[in-house]
This record gives C-alpha cells, sequence and structure tokens, in this order.
DNA sequence: TCAAGTTGTCTATTAACATAGACAACTTGA
DNA sequence: TCAAGTTGTCTATGTTAATAGACAACTTGA
C-alpha cells in the first residue's frame, strides 16, 4: 500500500550516504557518539534494521565502530591532504593514524602522447609503462592513479610495483632516494563508471583529477600521474608559502 | 552463488545512469538509435528484463522513446543554456522543443541577511518572501531555486508564484514588463539530500550553483535568487561579448 | 513475401530489501 | 544495585530486484 516509487537506491544505502555525508563535512566528529539507532530511524523515518544495515556498511569501511550498550562511534574522517612538494601518500594516510595501502590494478606498455612527453622530457611515442593503482586508507579507497615511467629509465615498473606497491618504493628500487613534487593541477569532474567501481562510489559523484609530475634532486622527471580522489574523502590543504 | 558484495545501487538503476551519461556527454545523439536490449545487456553483463527497467526508467523521463520491432531513440539531449542579461529559463527550454514546467516547493517569511540585503539593496533583516521552486523540462527536473523578494515591494509573492509558477509571470503581476539578469555567480557542489530528491538524482552528483540576481530597467534590484541545477543535464554556454 | 531482428508481455524462480516484534547482552549513570 | 538505554540476534512476512525462458507483435531490408 505504500506506492512509492522506487528510485533504485537502496533506502540503506541512502541512510549509509547520509552518514558518511555528515562525518565529511563534520556534523559528526571522530571519536564522538552518533545518535542511537532508533533516533536515526525516526530522522530518516525508516526501520532500525535498515539503519544497522547502512552502519554495517560504514563499519565495513572502518568509518564508524559499534559498542555493544553503549553506542556507534566515529572513527575517521575526511582525510586531510596536504600538497607540498614533498607529498607522499603514506606519510599523510600514516600521520592521520591509518594504514596506507596501495593496489596494483593492471600495468602494460604504453607510448607516449604529446602531453606526456612533454612532461616527461621524452619524445613523441617513446615507450612507457603505465599503471593504473588504487590507495587506499584502512579499508576505504581514497583515489586511483594512473601514471606513466619511461620504460628505458624503469624496465619492468609494473612487476616491481605489484611488490612493494608504493611508488617510493618504486623509485626507491631503482636507487633514487629522494624525489619531489615539480608541478600540481587540480581539476573537478564526476567520476565514470571504471573509477566508481574501484573507489567504492555510486556513479555521478564528485572526484577531485590531479594531474602531477615527480622530479629527482637535479630536476629531471622520473613519473608523471594522473589520480581521482573521492571528493567526499579527502581535503586538500595549500600551504602558504 | 554469485557472491557479488551489494553495492545499494539497483543494477537497472547503474544501466540507466549509464546510458543516460552517455546521452549527457553526446556517445549518443538525439534522434538516433540506441544499441538493442539485447547489446545493452551484454555490455552492462545483465539481463534483457534489466535493461528494460533502465529503459523504462529513462522513458518516463522523456529521454528514451521505445518503437516496438524497431528501436529504441534518443529524445532529448543536455540542455544548452546561454547565459545572457535576459535569460528566461522558460524561453530556454521551449527553445530547446521542451515545455518549461515549474513547481512551487515552498513559500515563507523570511529577513535579510547581509549578503542579500547587499544583493536587494535593502536593510539587514528587512522583512523578504523566500521561494523555493523547482524548474522541469518536460518531465526532467533541471533546476531547484531558492528565490528572496522584499516582502514590502512584493505582498504574496509566494500565492502569486503559485498561481503563475513563473518567475516572469510573477514580475508581470507587479506590472514589471521587463528585466535583466546584473549578476552570476557559478560555483560547483555536491547535491545535499533535499536537493537531490527535488532534483531526481541520487546522492553524492554534482550540482552547478549559480547565484544570480535580477534588476529592472532602472538597474533596481527586484529579486536574488541561488539556483542549483544538475550537472549532467544542463550544459552553460558564455556568449562571447 | 519472408527471414532476421526488434520491442512487448507473459510465467516462474531466487536473492536482496524492508518492515515488524521480541528478547538477549551489555553499558551507563543515578 | 538497578533502571534506562544501547547494540546484537533471532523469527517472520511482504515487496522489490534480477534472472531465465518463451512467444507475440511489429519493423526492416533483401
Amino acid at each position: 500500500m505504500s506506492m512509492q516509487e522506487s528510485s533504485g537506491v537502496a533506502l540503506w544505502r541512502q541512510v549509509a550516504d547520509g552518514i558518511e555525508r555528515g562525518i565529511a563535512d563534520g556534523r559528526f566528529i571522530a571519536g564522538e557518539k552518533l545518535p542511537s539507532e532508533m533516533e536515526i530511524a525516526e530522522t530518516y523515518r525508516v526501520n532500525r534494521h535498515t539503519v544497522r544495515r547502512a552502519l554495517a556498511a560504514l563499519a565495513e569501511r572502518g568509518l564508524v565502530r559499534a559498542e555493544r550498550g553503549s553506542g556507534t562511534y566515529v572513527e575517521a574522517q575526511r582525510l586531510a591532504y596536504p600538497l607540498h612538494s614533498r607529498t607522499r601518500f603514506s606519510e599523510i594516510v600514516g600521520a592521520g593514524g591509518h594504514e596506507p595501502r596501495g593496489k596494483l590494478i593492471d600495468a602494460r606498455d604504453d607510448v607516449a602522447t604529446r602531453e606526456i612527453a612533454r612532461e616527461l622530457s621524452l619524445k613523441i611515442g617513446a615507450p612507457l609503462i603505465r599503471i593504473e593503482s588504487v590507495r587506499l586508507a584502512d579499508r576505504t579507497p581514497i583515489c586511483v592513479s594512473t601514471t606513466w615511467l619511461s620504460a628505458e629509465r624503469f624496465p619492468d615498473a609494473g612487476s616491481v610495483f605489484a611488490n612493494v606497491r608504493s611508488m617510493t618504493k618504486l623509485l626507491a628500487h631503482y636507487d633514487i632516494r629522494d624525489y619531489r613534487r615539480s608541478s600540481t593541477r587540480i581539476t573537478g569532474a564526476i567520476v565514470d563508471a571504471t573509477d566508481a567501481a574501484r573507489l567504492d562510489l555510486t556513479l555521478g559523484h564528485a572526484v577531485l583529477v590531479v594531474d602531477s609530475t615527480d622530479v629527482d634532486t637535479a630536476a629531471k622527471p622520473l613519473l608523471t600521474k594522473r589520480s581521482r580522489f573521492a571528493a567526499e574523502r579527502v581535503e586538500f590543504l595549500i600551504e602558504n608559502s
């Protein structure tokens, strides 16, 4: 007798999205107690079991933690991501008390387009290795990256990355102990279907697209990449120079 | 035996979103035939009935039209929305061959904040009427707007708008035959839960936030408003002055 | 005309979603 | 200690989502 038109998005998912948004925009602070399941159920006009389904999904990603008899507590918040010349994903995530993880999606040969050739100081058509990877904080995907490296300078970069799962460690494998970010460009976009699945987002969410190039201490380009960050999970900080 | 973890977004909705995105970004052109239901089912690795559910949802919004024995055809495309000083929603939509519709959500008294007082040349705390409305092209919601008008100059603006359902006609009711846009500011954001429901979007979609003020022929401010456009349904055009 | 391909409409089955109620297990503060 | 409040788990029921197969109704092009 409900006659409610279906939106195709499960109620529990709508509730989970709402709570995640509350955590992301600071209405719920890390460490604080969420409203009780009954209260959440009332505000969303939904059954308590539906709320439990939503909280379970958030708990599985490590965003909240339930304590029997007491309440459900916020674990994580939007990740503060400072952008400076020594940006290191693992350090940023680790400093926030989270465990950084990396996962190789795909590595294959490619050739340099005009843009990439310019960034890497190579000729157009030069052989490249293209690495698709996803980076996570605990169990929450933060961003997916497409990284291009010279195939001549970094042979077997794909299999090396598959082992170390960190760009810093990959470069260390080639005896590059230090590097820095030479350029960063940020734009916004809507997530495409492929990235949506990798970031565990529904279609249409916003992503922050970051194009960046890393160089060695002699300012020689090492790699260039395009990263897509789940907009609601990070907050870029630009230091006042 | 599938063991696939549920995302909380129905498959048919994912397919519908994908096709809508294809129409929005021009992969499918208005008037053209879509791939057959079987082909779509194969590309999304989904049952034909699931595709039919997706197409039915799009057809109900007037985005596609099915012809038995022949195929399914694209009806509408992303709405081209020129931004100029004489921007009129009804004219823009009508020029695109669509039927403009307006719907009053809510009208209530309000008082001027500092920003609104400045835009309308009123004092802070001056009495206002705040109108929440949604505007559609055919059956597709395009944007929701919050409009503020001086309560002294436009008494009963809420009930007038409820009847005429057009800002142009509302102003005509107060003998204002002509007006123009004095300022426009565009930003981007993620849709909030309230707007998402009104725009028939899922949570997290991008909206274009347009702040604008309309003035009469003597440059005296009439109304100011904040509109949120469903980003995937419009394309703002800035004319080269 | 006819075969191939397309959309429309049935039936049937399984899994996921959502609601409802009851009670257990546990924490907290008075 | 104890009452109130919280999360955890169980059973039960109805609805929606998704798949599967079959065939009708229709269009198109050879």
